[in-house]
Order: C-alpha cells, then structure tokens, then sequence
DNA sequence: TCAGCTCACACTTTTGAATAGC
DNA sequence: AGCTATTCAAAAGTGTGAGCTG
C-alpha cells in the first residue's frame, strides 16, 4: 500500500488516477491538486534534499547500473523442475507459481529508486500437448493474449532496498481467463512461456528513467496446464510446496489418507458403528512416515537430473524452518536513507517510503521462505539444467525437432507413465536464432543490456497535443526520451497543460516507462532497430527484439548495460504495435473504475487530441492498436531450434530500445493498418479497433485485488526466436497469433505494499470509497484508455 | 471417445483480529 | 493506557478427482 503513496502513478488506486484525471478535465483551474501536493512536500524539503536526481552518466561513463545483476535464488529448485519440464497450473480465478520466482539483485545505485517488473511472454508459437512421457509441440499457438506486467509490490524502492533483500515474486498469479478483471498474467494453456524480469529506474516518484535491466532465467521457462500432465511434475510439487504439504505421503491429503477415507465413506454409509479402522485420524496414520523422499530424488535422477543437488528431503520436500533461505539471504541493513533521497525530488516521500520498505522486509522474507533456498548467480552453470531441460523445441513439428530432447514417443516411453524423460535444450527462446549460437556457447547468462531510456528531461509542457514524436527529440544525454506514442499509455505532455512542470515530467516518464514495457510489437517486426535508426544501439543484437537478444548476444556480458540507442528513430515500420490514431476509442468509458472514474471518460477526448491528464490519446491508440503481431505472426518452427545454451540468466535489451527508436514514428504509424512494415501489414494480426464496450470485461466492475499489475497489450517482446527479426529471411509466416484486442493499463496495488499512509496527504480523496481490504489499485482496463 | 477444462473437496499455510498478560 | 505475545478463525493456496464440454 505504501507503494502506492509513493509513486501514485504506478501503484495509486484508481480513485487517485481518477482524481488526477478529473482534475484536469473538470477542474483544470485545480489542476495543480496533486502536483501541488507534491511541489509542496518537495519545497518542504531543504535544498540539497531537492538536488536533482542523478543524471545518467555518459554512455562512455561507467554506471551503476552497468553492473547491474540478478540472481535467481531459487535456482536449483527450478532447475530440478526444468529438469522434468516445468507445468504452471493456471486457474480462471488465477494460480500463484511455484516454484516463485526468488530473486537477488546487486549493482543497483543505492541511492536510486527502481521498479521491478515480471511479465511472461510466449516462448514460441506452439502449442504443446504431453505424449509419450514428454511435451510435444502439436501445432500453431493461439492468438496472444494481452500483456500483463506484474509489479513488483516494493516497487518503487531504492536500490539498497532491493540488494538487502530476496525479491519475491510470489505475489503474481496466472490465469487463463482472458477476460480476467483482477489483474492476473492471462495465459494460454498448453503454451510455453518464459518469465522475464525488469529492472527500471525510477528517478522520482513520477518519473521512470534513466535505464531498464531486463533478466531472463532459461531454467524459469514453463507450460501452462490446467492440469498436472506429469507425474514427476506433480511429485515436485507437492514434495517442494509447504501448501502441498497434505499430498504428501505422510500428509492428511495423501492418496493414501484419501483412500482411507474413501474406504471409511463408504463404510459409514453402510455400517457407522465401522469406523474403528478407516480413521484417517487414526493415531497410526498419523504417525511420522519414513521418508519417501528417496522416491523422488530417485525418479529425478532417473530423469537425468544427476547434474542437479539431490532433491530435498521428499518427506518435507521443503520446509522453511529448516531451509537455509536466511543464510542466503543479505543481511538487511538500514536503507540509507539520507543518501537515498537526496536523488528524490520527493525525499519526504522517499523517506517514508524507506521506513514501509523497511517493515516489509521481514515479510518478503518470510514470503520467500516459502521456497527452498538455493540461490544461483546468473552466471553460474546451467548447462546441466538446460541439458536437462524437458522442453521440446517448441517450434518444430515433433516428428522433425531435433531439438527436443524427447524421443519420439516409443514403446517405452508411452509404457512407462513416468518414463525417464531426456534432457531436452531449451529449444526456442535462446537458441532458435543461428545467431544465439555464439551466446549460447557462453557459459554466462544472456542477460544484458538495458536499453529501457526513459526520458530524463520532463516532457514539455505544452498543453497542446504533441505529437508522438514529439517527445523523440534527441536528448543530450544517452537517455531517450520516450515518445508518448510508444507507449499506448503513454500520455501526452499536454494532457496536464496546468500540471506543474516537475509534476507533468514526471507523469510523463512514468508513462514513458510503461511504454518501454509496451514494445513488444517490436519485437514481432523482426527487424533490427538499425533499420532506420542512427542510434548505436543498433549494434548487433540491441537492434533486435527480444528474441535475438539472445542471438545477437554471442557473448552477453552479464548484465551489462549497453549505451542507449538515439530514440530519433523515424522508424514507422518498426512498430508493429504502433497505436492506432484514430479515436473511435474516444468514447469509451471505463468499466473497471469506480463510478466515479468512469465518469471521467476519457472518452471525449480524442485519441490524437490533447488529452486528459495522462495523456489518454495514447492509451486509446494503443486499446485499438493490434496486438503485437509480429512477435506471433512468425513461425519458429521454419528454423532450426539449436540446443538451449545453460545460461542462468538472459540479458534482454533490445526490445526496448527498439521500441523507443521506434517510437518517433508511432505518430504516422499510430493505427496498424498503416504500419508501412510489410510484415506487420501483411499480418493478418492486427488487431481492429475495439470498443470497450465490445469486451466484457471492461464493463465488469474491476474488483480490487492485491497484485499490483500494470497491464496492457503489447508490453514487451517475445521470446520467440522465430521472430522475423531474428530469421535470416522469411515470409511472415502464418499469424499464429491473430490479433488479440489490447486490454488497458492495469495497476493494482498490492496489499503487501510496504509503502501506504505517508503520501495520503497527497492524495484528498484517498478514502474514497475505492478503498478494498486488499489494497487499492489501479484499473485502467477500459480500451479508451488506450 | 477423449483431451482438456471446471469445480468442489480436503488439507495446509498465511493472515489478521481478538484476547490475555505484563 | 499501552505494548507484546498468544490464540483463534477466516482467507487463501495446494493437488485431486469427478464431472462437464467440445
């Protein structure tokens, strides 16, 4: 909830986005509400305190940020998961993960505030059926669902906040409602994903910039079912989940507890004075059970997981008391506090913001507790668990994968329910380009580059509708300014013509950095930033989507940050999720807001038009604006999928930047249709514009939920390798991935935020009646939005 | 017929309010 | 009166298995 108070902008209910946006469009005289809140608290503040943040360094200028790592904690978990072939349960109502992500962060700016980010993107264009003891890729993927990003709860927190501590994930859940209105990561089933992470500066509480990090954890990628397909799967999970903890062959739930009971049910029907023997509370079957955990460390070896630690004591797969999590853990210290928000033009903010980060340490911890530790640096071996990687290079039909390391289905696999399955490469993600190869050989993670820029000068005042590109000026320094057209959030400078400047600034960034998460179409185009561009980010892979992140980095230094692309980059054709200019949005209501929100309505105004406050026109391009395609439209299965190259961690860059290149040209390019890209033209993907009212969960009143999730189409950039961008050459192949009709912006607040009561001040209507026991957040599922 | 999905169930952990003790 | 520790109940997270759907 702090989180919230903190950055209003990120995390702030929606009452609060409502009063900023009613504020403008009704009571422009008022304006200054909320940004007078924040000029005030700043003013309080004595000078130095109002110093400005950190300008990024020059590109030449080794930063911070530049070491930037990740480590995933809970890495062996995982691995022994991969091992087998992770299986990701998701439920309409929405399913946590597990094994959660566990992370550890280091090379942070202590000073500096960060957002950490997970969104999930589809690891290639198959869709995956359990044969013959192993996933099999079974045809084309369905049409792509909207991108939801999960933000982290802590978020906005300072660097030292995040390196003192594991950072859990644990809080996102999964759904394959499409229409889910809580905020959930919407995938679809029998589909491989792969979980990414990001690391965005916030260089104030309205302001994201000053560079992105993007991790990926090969061993993290997982098939979504709605059901539990292997055996093996569901004994890790059980033996590795505390809430599983009564499937255990010594629990109450166990098969044969439930067995007994079923006994003892039918007994009772017949005889109730029987009962004597079929208590399942008998006191003998209550009674410690020897430890049959070696079966499963058994089954797992057999499943060529002798490269991974033996398997946990089966009879308590986990147990956090015993778990050596604390001693993984950094010991948590003070935040520095003063240093800390010096940076801050809302030190004051800053400061109670550290004081709830602070408090929630104890629960992150006892959160993360939950999952054994075993934490790996990105740059520890994985081979062993890519090798042992039970997923099928998705992409290629199964008959012809010679990726996957599952045998074809034999006599022998089919005849053995829990057949030891091979290890299979990670096929897609990092090693469908040729281009991987050389990263793949690299024992260090691919991880890299943060080519997130935020604008670091705050967007212009102006109160008239700029354009798109406007915002793509070339700024001095190596961080671009994002254009607003970039993000369909993305609002424009004008939309708060009365906002105090620092206050537009920094609204404007914060959208800037929801856009960068908002590229993903560029992943689709396939093409490599260069194309067009001047900026140097265009080297190699940093041109490319994400998907040849992993190509074009032969050899990914871990985490290291490369020199922001120059975001002049009139490159129309490179996005692919271009929003739509025109404004049949504009009369969109928003659903999920509180009445009163909705009442705002964004509706009037006109997509291309100065906005509301945040710029809205952008929001509604983006509501129309297709789904990226192009990330889908291409088939992987046309290209060769070598074997998954173990990296524990992969830098993702260029997907961003590409996008922000890109950006300048959103402004022509807004509406798909007239994307000039011949990929993305030809796509059949491409998403018409949609009304909100068309989509049934926008109507639906939007319940309040504890994840905080900044939710809207085309975040990010797939993985698929088979992107265009990353192939050689290639007709766009089949879209695979039909237009999805983009859902709007979503933030939630977490429940456990740490952040809460010290901003309320900034906020007058913060009791508005959107207040909910789990925590306010924001909705801006409406299409209008975008 | 069957693969996949939904739901209710029993069990467990987590969370927060209520209470007791100091 | 205020604080801390303990207890308890509700909520939420699990996998299972029956039933439903296309």
């Amino acid at each position: 909830m702090l989180s919230m108070e903190m950055y209003p902008s990120l995390t702030m209910g929606p009452q609060r986005i409502g009063d900023c946006f009613y504020r403008d469009r009704q009571a422009p005289a008022h304006m200054p509400l909320f940004p007078t809140a924040c000029d005030m608290a700043a003013k309080a503040l004595p000078p130095r305190v109002l110093a400005p943040p950190p300008v990024p360094n020059e590109p030449a200028t080794k930063t911070p940020k530049d070491e930037v790592r990740m480590e995933l904690e809970n890495a062996s978990l995982w691995k022994q998961f991969s091992s087998v072939g992770t299986e990701m349960i998701i439920t309409k109502k929405g399913r946590r993960m597990f094994p959660g992500l566990r992370l550890k962060l280091s090379g942070l700016n202590p000073s500096l505030r960060y957002i950490l980010l997970l969104d999930i993107i589809p690891a290639d264009n198959s869709r995956y059926r359990f044969q013959g003891g192993g996933w099999q890729a079974v045809g084309g993927a369905e049409a792509r669902l909207p991108d939801r990003v999960f933000i982290h709860p802590d978020s906005p927190a300072t660097g030292s906040h995040w390196q003192g501590r594991t950072i859990s994930f644990h809080y996102a859940k999964l759904t394959n409602n499409t229409l889910d209105t809580q905020g959930h990561i919407i995938l679809h089933s029998l589909h491989r994903y792969q979980p990414r992470l990001h690391v965005i500066e916030a260089r104030d509480m309205l302001r994201w910039g000053g560079g992105q990090h993007s991790f990926v954890f090969p061993e993290t990628q997982f098939i979504t079912v709605t059901a539990y397909q292997n055996n093996k799967i569901t004994e890790l999970k059980i033996n590795s989940n505390p809430f599983a903890k009564g499937f255990r062959e010594d629990g109450m739930n166990s098969k044969k507890q439930r067995d007994a009971r079923q006994k003892r049910k039918i007994p009772d029907l017949t005889e109730t004075l029987d009962i004597v023997n079929c208590d399942p509370c008998d006191s003998t079957e209550l009674l410690p059970q020897p430890i049959t955990t070696t079966t499963t460390s058994t089954d797992l070896q057999a499943l060529a997981l002798a490269s991974m630690p033996p398997l946990p004591d089966p009879s308590c797969g986990f147990r956090p008391e015993e778990a050596s999590y604390q001693d993984t853990l950094v010991p948590q210290h003070a935040l520095d506090l003063g240093h800390a928000f010096i940076a801050s033009q809302m030190s004051d903010i800053s400061i109670s913001m550290a004081g709830g980060m602070q408090e929630r340490v104890g629960g992150e911890v006892a959160n993360s507790m939950i999952e054994r530790s075993d934490t790996t640096a990105y740059t520890s071996n994985f081979t062993d668990a890519q090798a042992n990687s039970c997923f099928p290079s998705a992409p290629l039909p199964p008959s012809s994968s010679s990726f996957s390391s599952l045998p074809t289905p034999d006599s022998s696999d089919i005849s053995d329910p829990q057949p030891s399955i091979p290890p299979i490469d990670y096929p897609t993600i990092l090693s469908s380009s040729p281009t991987l190869s050389s990263s793949s050989s690299s024992t260090t993670p691919l991880l890299q580059q943060t080519s997130f820029t935020f604008p670091t000068p705050p967007p212009s005042n102006s109160s008239s509708p700029q354009p798109l590109l406007s915002s793509s000026s070339p700024s001095a320094n190596t961080y671009h300014t994002i254009p607003e057209a970039i993000s369909p959030h993305t609002p424009t400078d004008a939309s708060f013509p009365a906002l105090d400047s620092t206050f537009q600034s920094g609204l404007q960034d914060q959208i800037s950095a929801d856009s960068l998460l908002t590229q993903p179409g560029q992943p689709m185009q396939g093409e490599p930033v260069a194309s067009g561009n001047d900026a140097p980010s265009d080297q190699s892979s940093a041109a490319f989507i994400y998907p040849n992140n992993f190509h074009a980095n032969p050899n990914p230094a871990p985490i290291t940050t490369q020199p922001l692309p120059n975001k002049n980059h009139p490159l129309a054709s490179s996005l692919p999720y271009s929003l739509p200019t025109h404004g049949a949005p504009s009369s969109f209501a928003f659903p999920s807001f509180p009445p009163h929100m909705q009442n705002l309505s964004f509706a009037n105004v006109p997509p291309s038009s100065a906005h509301p406050a945040l710029h809205l026109q952008n929001l509604s391009h983006q509501s129309q604006a297709p789904f990226p395609p192009s990330s889908f439209a291409h088939p992987s299965s046309s290209i060769p999928h070598p074997p998954f190259q173990p990296s524990s961690c992969l830098a993702v860059s260029s997907s961003f930047q590409q996008s922000v290149t890109s950006a300048p040209s959103m402004t022509q390019t807004a509406h798909p249709q007239n994307l000039p890209n011949p990929r993305t033209s030809s796509c059949p993907s491409s998403y018409p514009p949609v009304e909100m009212g068309a989509i049934p969960q926008f109507n639906q009143a939007s319940p309040y939920r504890p994840e905080m999730v900044l939710h809207h189409p085309s975040l990010l950039p797939p993985l698929d390798p088979s992107l265009p961008s990353s192939l050689p050459s290639s007709t766009p192949p089949p879209a695979l991935y039909p237009a999805f009709p983009s859902y709007s912006l979503r933030l939630c607040q977490d429940p456990h935020s740490p952040l809460s009561i010290p901003f309320r001040h900034l906020y007058r209507q913060h009791q508005h009646g959107h207040a909910h026991p789990q925590g306010s957040y924001l909705d801006m599922s409406t299409r209008a939005v975008f």
